[in-house]
DNA sequence: GTTGACAAATTAACATGTTAGCGATTATAT
DNA sequence: ATATAATCGCTAACATGTTAATTTGTCAAC
């Protein structure tokens, strides 16, 4: 019926899609010394101006225990300042320097360049469609799946 | 024109996806005490035969570097056997044992039970899609992509 | 007010991702 | 045949992913 049946593998196949995307971006990041995981960081506080670690963990999809170290090397890199959230002593506030806000601005325009070389290269249809399915695959995710059953 | 504009990024919209998938094999490979990376290798084992491990790093979208852990606690668990190569002495075939190749019999079925629930619960239809969209992407990734210009 | 449930951030321990480079081996060009 | 380049697996160094447990702080019930 299917010749993927034997090898469906749709996490894996998920991998490979975004090493594809990843890879066109990479270059850029690379220029300025960010991983990707630290410049999803930065991109978002750009946005939202300021953030609480587990806001920004939820946004970039990363686990709080990650975000720890990330945030502890954007601070030593001067990229993140944090400000004590008054009322609740467990809380914090991140948001960019001067220095990354500055840093944000150019790269943004950069991303947004090699967005339209891969549109021009592979065409804007097959990215909208990604999109699209992408969103609607996680809405739908909402709905709950039964657990199979396991072996004893 | 596009809510998105400001805020796409497709690279943690795929992660994202990734996320919502993996996460409902997670309990499977957990119950058998392997990590996904392992259970790809150990999959494409038992597919293939046996393999070398440059093939295994194409197949499963590891690199290298981290190959060489993988393989060395698969090793440690006696879940692969690896014999050299006659004629280079650079090269390995690994395949699987006995007792890896009866765990792969028990997953398998699981994997695929887990597959059809989701496809109960989320539809099918939007599954395919995302396949045939992926697949498509992966293809035209081979199409190079002009890199952005860096400033200097 | 004290207890207990809950939440945010952290630490610890291990596995993997990422880049650079090394060492041995093989293929290629001359 | 020999120098050269290319390949395979590996190590090293650092960043991140993943799970479990811990710490501290908040909140609600009593």
């Amino acid at each position: 019926m299917d010749q993927h049946i034997s090898q469906r593998n749709l996490p894996l196949l998920l991998t490979k899609a975004r090493e594809t995307i990843i890879s066109q971006f990479r270059p850029i990041l690379k220029h300025f010394g960010l991983t990707e995981q630290q410049w999803r960081v930065l991109r978002v506080l750009f946005e939202e101006g300021t953030a609480e670690p587990c806001y920004l963990c939820e946004c970039c999809e990363i686990l709080s225990p990650s975000m720890t170290g990330i945030l502890k090397r954007l601070g030593e890199m001067g990229l993140i300042d944090r400000q004590p959230l008054k009322g609740d002593k467990r809380r914090v506030l991140i948001s960019l320097t001067a220095k990354s806000e500055q840093l944000a601005r150019e790269i943004i325009p950069l991303v947004q360049q090699q967005y339209q070389l891969i549109e021009q290269a592979w065409g804007s249809d097959l990215i909208a469609q990604i999109y699209t399915d992408i969103e609607s695959l996680i809405e739908l995710s909402n709905i709950k799946v039964k657990p199979v059953q396991l072996p004893t």
